[in-house]
DNA sequence: GGGCGTCCTGCAAGCGTTTACACCACCGGA
DNA sequence: TCCGGTGGTGTAAACGCTTGCAGGACGCCC
């Protein structure tokens, strides 16, 4: 009988035909419960964002679940809000509810082998790894071998043979957006929102070497968190140096950051673009709305999250997929930048 | 052995250790998908929300999700897009997961009996119902007797025995935002953004009865999307008014309509708060980011996920959960609204 | 007409739990 | 010594599905 429902080709019409209506008529449901039991896999994923409240996370959960759903798959859902106990915590919960594969967006946790011991039985994908690195780490990426620093990096993100990986080209990223200043003619460049995780580094790192590339001086690394107050306290100090040692541009960690940054240039009478371009990372919503709008990097949020799955399908379906992709940024020209000041 | 591992009480304290020990070794992870085949439930409830991209619904997920946690429950989530046709399918396949509980956030379907049939078999919470109405009801709406439309929406979304509800107090939000207009003096208050959607219709009929109360003239109201642009495009129609009868105050239907509205006031050449007050709905991330900040009505939309989940829990527990719900908003006060002009 | 192959359908085992129940050892009271 | 109770442990059925296999019906060839 249940042949016939799920498309069995040995089955008379006829029969199907009865089967079904009798299906109907008792509004019968198969119960993927006991069909998970049994074929020992669940057409379930487990998804962990660090905050569906932030609606970047958002768009990539979006992205996840469409793709999910197209194929016929559910998805389980869980916040980390970054810790990663909390990620260890629900990995295993995903694991008990023996899901066929597991996205961690935003992971926090240190290694591949942090998420699910040394051999998870189910298909990872990482999406964008924002692991923390210990904090002596900042100032080696302010002045170590660019070489050097991103071998570490790499090396620390590395995934094993049984990890995915989709990231945003943080690098590539940075190095969009000093050229786009570059080629607006400024020459003293600071970068604000420095912090020891994985894309933090990685756009540093990016900010430099395209500043060595374009022949100019390294500018002013200042720490701070990412957000609003982070970047406006970090931008009230760097305001403080002499005028001659001003920056004219300032390229802030991500958009939250970059919305504090204006803030405080605004606080000291500075005019955005006029005096001082800014330029943020991520294209949130928010960036589109400030004052000025906010020039920014656009990530694949979507495509990232819809990728994810893919490679978990892959990976179910038992074709190697590929072990890990980088998905290059957007640059969206708003209100926020423009020549420096005599140009 | 599997007595050990629950906590059963009538085990010897010897076995239990021994038990324990041997999982530990085989590293066993009790399997959720026998169990729920055996019990029948399946500490999983589904989420519906419209979409993960936009952070109000982001926080209500977070709060299902948190309180779901907390109870050792698992959460599927899908987006329904506000697409009654998704809604549908998406309940089917949470029904066919056989979950303990379904939470229906910002639903679209019209009526009760839409989202599972008649009986469904397991609870279900809806989420400030976003039911649409005939477009025939936005004229009466804003003509008809105020008892008369509200025992219209009442009617139509009055949930059978089967069904909870939690919903934000559309009716009292919009009566809070025209008592603070008019003690701030305005007495012409047009309303910008009705549309045939329950909130829509009770802030429309809260605005009335607001204005009604207050002894002053029942003001504009415009129809239009919900979004930046509908505010836009609608503001400008409305400002195309003879210059005595311009209102002095604006309440938007939500936030990002808001938006619109003071940008279209602003191309007027019309200063906001000075010339012109506008309130919004919702205290989304961007109503503390526009220029002026926006003055708005918070909805509890944390607690709303919290609750939504606490009366899931509490029907599996068979405990008769509180039919309805209907929480109040907060008034945030910022800087787009004001006395209006020469007061 | 019997044997055989081809199609289709019914049957039963088994997936990893829970749970009710049987059972065993042991102890105390009669 | 025997018996009933008690506290602990082993056993087996059942949950609803998938799947392999047995077997029935039927047509075809010799």
């Amino acid at each position: 009988m249940t042949r016939a429902l799920q498309g069995h080709p040995a089955v008379r019409d006829e029969t199907r035909r009865k089967v079904e209506a009798a299906a109907r008529r008792l509004d019968y449901r198969p119960d993927h419960i006991a069909r998970a039991l049994v074929t020992r896999t669940s057409s379930t994923v487990g998804m962990l964002i660090p905050s569906s409240v932030d609606s970047f996370w958002g768009e990539v959960a979006a992205g996840i679940e469409e793709a999910a759903s197209e194929a016929n798959y559910s998805v389980l859902f869980a916040n980390s809000h970054s810790q990663p106990k909390r990620e260890r915590r629900m990995i295993e919960v995903f694991l008990a509810q023996r899901v066929a594969g597991i996205i961690i967006a935003g992971a926090a946790g240190e290694s591949a082998s942090w998420f699910c011991g040394e051999e998870p039985d189910v298909p990872v994908v990482i999406v964008n790894w924002d692991a923390a690195f210990p904090a002596r780490f900042v100032p080696i990426v302010r002045t170590g071998s660019p070489q050097r620093v991103l071998k570490a990096v790499r090396a620390a993100t590395e995934t094993d043979a049984s990890f995915s990986q989709i990231a945003f080209d943080d690098l590539g990223g940075a190095q969009q957006v000093v050229r786009h200043l570059v080629s607006l003619g400024h020459e003293r460049i600071a970068f604000v929102g420095a912090e020891p995780i994985r894309p933090s580094l990685l756009r540093v790192l990016g900010f430099r070497s395209a500043l060595l590339e374009a022949g100019l001086p390294l500018g002013a690394i200042v720490s701070s968190p990412r957000s609003p107050e982070g970047g406006f306290q970090a931008t009230q100090d760097l305001l403080t140096s002499p005028p001659d040692d001003l920056p004219t541009a300032i390229v802030a960690y991500d958009d939250a950051t970059a919305i504090g940054v204006i803030r405080a240039v605004h606080a000291h009478g500075i005019d955005v673009p006029g005096a001082m371009s800014v330029i943020g990372f991520d294209d949130i919503e928010m960036a589109a709305f400030s004052e000025p709008p906010l020039t920014t990097i656009r990530q694949p949020r979507r495509e990232m999250g819809r990728m994810a799955m893919a490679s978990i399908l892959s990976s179910i379906r038992g074709e190697s997929a590929q072990r890990s992709s980088v998905l290059p940024g957007e640059l969206v020209l708003r209100r926020s930048t423009g020549p420096p000041p005599g140009r």
